[in-house]
DNA sequence: TCTGGGGTCCTAGGACCC
DNA sequence: TCTGGGGTCCTAGGACCC
């Protein structure tokens, strides 16, 4: 814990909802949920005006259509929200080049390393805030965002948490204590709705509660390493610091469908894709893999992960694609399967193994220590051939059907050759409508087209 | 009609090694 | 003479975060 409140967390207020409501004029003012389309789909944000029917972030979709069945259901521009928050953490890095991003909405600033010297005062840090506050309004259009000011992440994060929405809040060295003993113990990050019960159980509900039992008998219930952190940051203490580059440790792709899958084929060719999307990301980040890894969510949502490692990294995605297929050759899927997807860990930015060898690194022989090779990865397996089959079978492609929301989902920015640029209010029965606004117009006309006219264009 | 997608970290058991 | 002991790697599952 330091002994001035040098560390900075921002969060942006409702951020997809709000860069939303920004580039959609007649939004503002109104409820407006992100996600929540599809059958089976959940919130990932909501606006304030949204949040006071009830609505939150992780929702399902039907309870959030019922709670607020007239808010704006949008299916979400990430690239407008990436270049959103990439406008943010640049103001950021301007004040310190210690930012730590947490999310796209999210991130630490250690001031204590700022490119200029800064008024650690309380006084001094809500003005420096409140220039950060404006900034990012100015660069984002609009954009609110709350912030904390504290000596530690955690103090930091929870001030920000406080000031929400559009607020500051500096919790100031020497009050913390005072400040958590009243508190939930949910407060408390890595304390979710399991650990609570678990600490609820042990008559433990509030942060003093949590301070009055030794590490030792907590640790009979959570474990060890869980009952040390909850115990030091009970007690305020909190030295982790503020890290600025963090090397990924895992890439992976995965995708709920509206109905079970029970074809095999298909979904062999659907973890094949998702495979080839992972090496594609890999190679994108001059990065190469060592371990692959299959997650499989049943019918009854039982979730089952299936991994193996070779002997030096790969980014070849036939290789990937390949035991990602084996793996799934090997998991009984006649109940149903909800969710599939793929990805790699034990990720090295260069080839350790391999640089003086003749043979390819990766290739699927120098795979597995124990030399348990099913047939899949030597390439004699059925996988390849129930591939072939799914295709003819399905001349739209293994995923028609999977991802039908592709075409002109709710909120995508589009522009028309007569109307100009706005925005998809609604699909379906052959149609699509359009409001035709932008952030800096007013609210405009909506109009109602062919699905197949030539004159609309996606942006 | 419950329950996304992209991650991180931890635990626990077995293999393996010295 | 019951079958140590520690360290590391691998795999599977699960809690948690935004």
């Amino acid at each position: 814990m330091r002994r001035e409140a040098s560390i900075l967390h921002l969060d942006l207020d409702a951020f997809f909802a709000s860069v939303e409501q920004r580039d959609k004029p007649s939004l503002r003012g109104k409820p407006v949920i992100v996600g929540g389309i599809g059958q089976r789909g959940v919130v990932a944000t909501a606006s304030y005006e949204a949040r006071r029917f009830g609505v939150r972030s992780a929702m399902p979709a039907h309870e959030a259509r019922r709670r607020c069945p007239h808010a704006a259901f949008l299916a979400g521009r990430f690239g407008a929200y990436r270049a959103a928050s990439e406008q943010v953490m640049a103001v950021l890095r301007d004040l310190s080049p210690l930012v730590e991003p947490l999310s796209l909405d999210e991130a630490f600033v250690d001031l204590a390393a700022a490119n200029r010297p800064v008024d650690l005062s309380p006084a001094g840090l809500e003005s420096e805030i409140a220039r950060v506050k404006r900034d990012v309004a100015t660069i984002t259009g609009g954009l609110t965002a709350s912030v904390g000011a504290a000596g530690s992440k955690f103090m930091a994060k929870l001030a920000s948490e406080l000031a929400k929405p559009d607020g500051v809040r500096v919790i100031e060295p020497g009050s913390e204590l005072g400040l958590l003993a009243p508190m939930s113990v949910g407060v408390i990050p890595g304390v979710g709705p399991v650990t609570a019960e678990k600490l609820s159980r042990l008559g433990l509900r509030t942060i003093a509660d949590l301070r009055a039992i030794s590490v030792d008998e907590l640790a009979q219930t959570v474990g060890r390493t869980h009952a040390q952190s909850l115990v030091e940051l009970a007690h305020a203490r909190d030295d982790r610091p503020v890290v600025a580059e963090r090397e990924a440790k895992s890439i992976s792709v995965e995708d709920t469908f509206e109905t079970d899958l029970v074809d095999r084929s298909r979904l062999l060719a659907i973890v094949d894709r998702d495979a080839r999307s992972v090496a594609t990301r890999l190679r994108a980040a001059g990065l190469f893999a060592r371990t692959v890894t299959i997650k499989v969510r049943m019918h009854d949502f039982s979730t089952h992960t299936r991994s193996r490692s070779l002997l030096s990294a790969t980014d070849d995605p036939d290789v990937l694609a390949e035991i990602a297929r084996s793996m799934l050759s090997a998991v009984d899927v006649s109940g149903g399967v909800r969710l599939l997807g793929a990805g790699v860990a034990g990720l090295t930015g260069v080839l350790q193994e391999g640089l003086f060898d003749h043979s390819a690194p990766g290739v699927p022989d120098e795979a597995v220590p124990d030399g348990d090779m099913p047939d899949g990865v030597a390439g004699a397996g059925d996988a390849p051939e129930a591939v072939t089959v799914g295709a003819t079978e399905d001349p739209a492609g293994p995923t028609a059907g999977v991802r039908q929301r592709t075409g002109w989902p709710p909120g995508a920015d589009v522009r028309h050759d007569e109307y100009g640029d706005g925005w998809v209010w609604g699909s379906g029965l052959g149609r699509v409508t359009v409001r035709f606004e932008t952030r800096d117009t007013p609210p405009g006309p909506v109009r109602t087209f062919d699905l197949t006219d030539p004159a609309l264009h996606s942006r």
